[in-house]
DNA sequence: GTCTATATAGAGATAGAC
DNA sequence: GTCTATCTCTATATAGAC
């Protein structure tokens, strides 16, 4: 399994075994890091054993990989409904994502970035596949960002805004992990919001 | 030594064998991550044994301590001495420190922040030494960009802009780490360029 | 597909001689 | 202070019965 060819089945016992499988992952992984969670861990809070674990994905890797995989489109719709929900322009809808961000940075479950955190353990293996994962996330983010600046501004001025908007997102996260601080998120919101009008004026 | 009280001697066999130990420790956790380096490979790469080591240092996450604290101002010594070597105003200064950052974050051996890394990495124990002497270094950081700052602008303002700029470094430390693109670090400095000059105008 | 039990390897840390 | 040898624990991954 994982890339099931034509004509195999996945004749799973329980419905959903592997979703389950990925779910746990996701929860662990991301609350107490990949190098502190044992596979041990992931199939007992899944509520299987290790073996059908094992008979789902191949490796720990490639769970990591799945766990990411799985998080990429919930993540993505969830910016989306808080940009849609938001009143305003274009730089208030922005300004509302932030703060929803930053309201979720003040969490106690909160632990930053999944993503970068990953590629941050991952350091020594630039090709594994949840880095790859990672990658692709990160693309899809900023393709959406620019895709909702671009319906007010010219196409290069959005990649470029989108480009900054999430640098500052990004660095939010890690230096709002490290300080286990919400403010910096909020603060980076408030420059988002200086090159968005700043730009306007040009 | 690290607060040697007043009385006792470190009577070191090797002259700076500590430092051999810690500059060890150094490249190869920032190489390849500190799970992924066994305290076997520092001791092999210092050349001396484990049980010297283990007369050091306490225990490895003691080891990654020294590390990072080890790396604190020499960092900000080079930050110090990028911004002092460049011409122009303040805009152009900061802009050169940038500059500087990309083209180290396009060489072989770069591996993104080592701090952030190591926070990201040690997610599941806040109070980590090593967490702690990261949380000081990005302090310094700060302090030290809101002194320059300050020089030519309102001390409100220039804290204000230093968390900003020092938010779109890490974020170009922790995208630039993930997708391997120096590209990253180029769009924080022009991001920042238009943060300051913004600025400027109020 | 699922279970119990285990192979195998590598880690951090220490014992005891010199 | 430094060495060799080792203890102990935990990890990933698998064997073989049902």
């Amino acid at each position: 399994m994982a890339e099931a060819k034509p004509g195999t089945r996945q004749r799973s016992g329980g419905a959903g075994t592997r979703e389950r499988i990925v779910d746990a992952a996701a929860r662990l992984f991301y609350r107490h890091g990949i190098g502190s969670v044992s596979v041990d861990a992931v199939a007992e809070a899944a509520g299987v054993t290790k073996r059908t674990l094992y008979n789902h994905f191949r490796s720990k890797d490639d769970l990591v990989a799945a766990y990411l995989e799985a998080r990429d489109q919930p993540n993505l719709a969830l910016f989306q409904a808080w940009f849609d929900a938001a009143d305003g322009d274009l730089a208030d809808r922005l300004r509302a994502l932030f703060r929803k961000l930053a309201e979720n940075a003040g969490g106690r479950s909160w632990k930053g970035c999944g993503y970068l955190r990953t590629a941050a353990e991952l350091v020594a293996t630039p090709g594994h596949p949840a880095v790859q994962a990672a990658r692709r996330h990160k693309r899809n983010v900023e393709a959406w960002l620019s895709s909702v600046i671009a319906a007010e501004r010219p196409k290069a001025e959005a990649e470029r805004l989108a480009r900054q908007l999430q640098l500052l997102m990004d660095g939010a996260f890690a230096a709002g992990l490290l300080h286990r601080d919400p403010d910096y998120m909020q603060a980076a919101g408030e420059a988002a919001d200086a090159l968005l009008r700043r730009s306007e004026g040009r």
